[in-house]
DNA sequence: AACAATGTTCAGTC
DNA sequence: GGACTGAACATTGT
């Protein structure tokens, strides 16, 4: 699920935690928290507040603030392959429960195994002196939740990018196009999905070389990159995304009709159109 | 049983 | 050192 739309609904849930006193954090998972050892994120947080909810990319992170009003260590979360964000507010019941990194917002999720009610998926627990909770769910166990995340090592995001900014990162080098999109330190949020909606709308060859783009090629991509990720924003995730449900077998492509093709770019699966967008 | 999964990272090669 | 590839990571679903 978590792709930059997905991440950036998940952010807004956790705005719901902010400026709550913090009671207790279960940090045990060690794979999660690494490499915290258990206790050390709670020790570093305890009795402080969450003060705002940053993101970059696919990287969450939170500025706090300790018991006595002095800057705290920033808290990264990162949602992995399958997290998600639960918060509930003060009665911490479920009627209170806001969740993120969720196509139906607001709602409670329909699949049983999207339900928040597997204890054993709970990756990270922040307990609040309301009686109220944030937690990553996580059924892959790919998520992340550390103190002081390393958000330089990322590129621009991709939903804000500048056209300059876009040209000089992305249009350079032998590799694949699809191959640059998803390089986080290139430009961040892009993820599998998302990679192959944005060149199915702009009708280009996931494994045409980066270098190869002329100008306007570069900026037609980023036009169509930002209004496919702010799309997915506003309608609640890329699975929204137009081309999305032609990733399978046998499907043909939604705009022309020509027989949708599979195969690995960037070391993912890759779905496009065999017409539009060949080689 | 074998393989893929909306992500990241690290070892290895050119 | 940079660019690039492929496997590994933990776990679940098909």
């Amino acid at each position: 699920m978590p792709e930059l739309p997905e991440v950036e609904n998940a952010r807004q849930v956790v705005e719901k935690a902010l400026d709550r006193v913090i009671a207790s954090i279960d940090d045990t998972d060690e794979f999660v928290c690494r490499p915290h050892g258990p206790g050390e994120i709670d020790q570093a947080l305890k009795g402080g507040r969450l003060t705002a909810a940053h993101r970059r990319g696919k990287t969450m992170w939170c500025d706090t603030v300790t018991a006595d009003g002095a800057d705290g260590p920033s808290l990264g979360i990162h949602l992995g392959m399958g997290g998600r964000i639960f918060v509930t507010g003060p009665s911490g019941d479920a009627e209170s429960l806001y969740a993120g990194g969720d196509p139906h917002v607001g709602g409670m999720p329909k699949k049983a195994d999207e339900r928040p009610d597997k204890p054993e998926w709970d990756r990270f627990r922040m307990t609040f002196d309301d009686g109220g909770e944030m937690r990553l769910f996580d059924k892959r166990r790919l998520g992340r939740v550390h103190l002081e995340p390393d958000v330089d090592a990322l590129g621009p995001d991709a939903a804000e990018i500048t056209r300059d900014e876009f040209r000089a990162r992305v249009g350079k080098g032998v590799v694949a196009i699809k191959a640059k999109l998803l390089d986080q330190s290139v430009l961040a949020g892009v993820g599998n999905l998302l990679a192959d909606e944005t060149l199915w709308e702009a009708k280009v060859s996931p494994s045409r070389p980066a270098g190869e783009f002329s100008v306007a090629e570069l900026d037609a991509l980023r036009t169509t990159l930002r209004k496919a990720a702010r799309d997915a924003i506003k309608r609640g995730g890329v699975h929204t995304g137009e081309v999305i449900p032609h990733r399978a077998k046998d499907e043909t492509c939604p705009r022309c009709g020509a027989p949708m093709e599979r195969g690995t770019v960037g070391g993912r699966t890759t779905w496009w159109c065999s017409a539009e967008q060949a080689d």
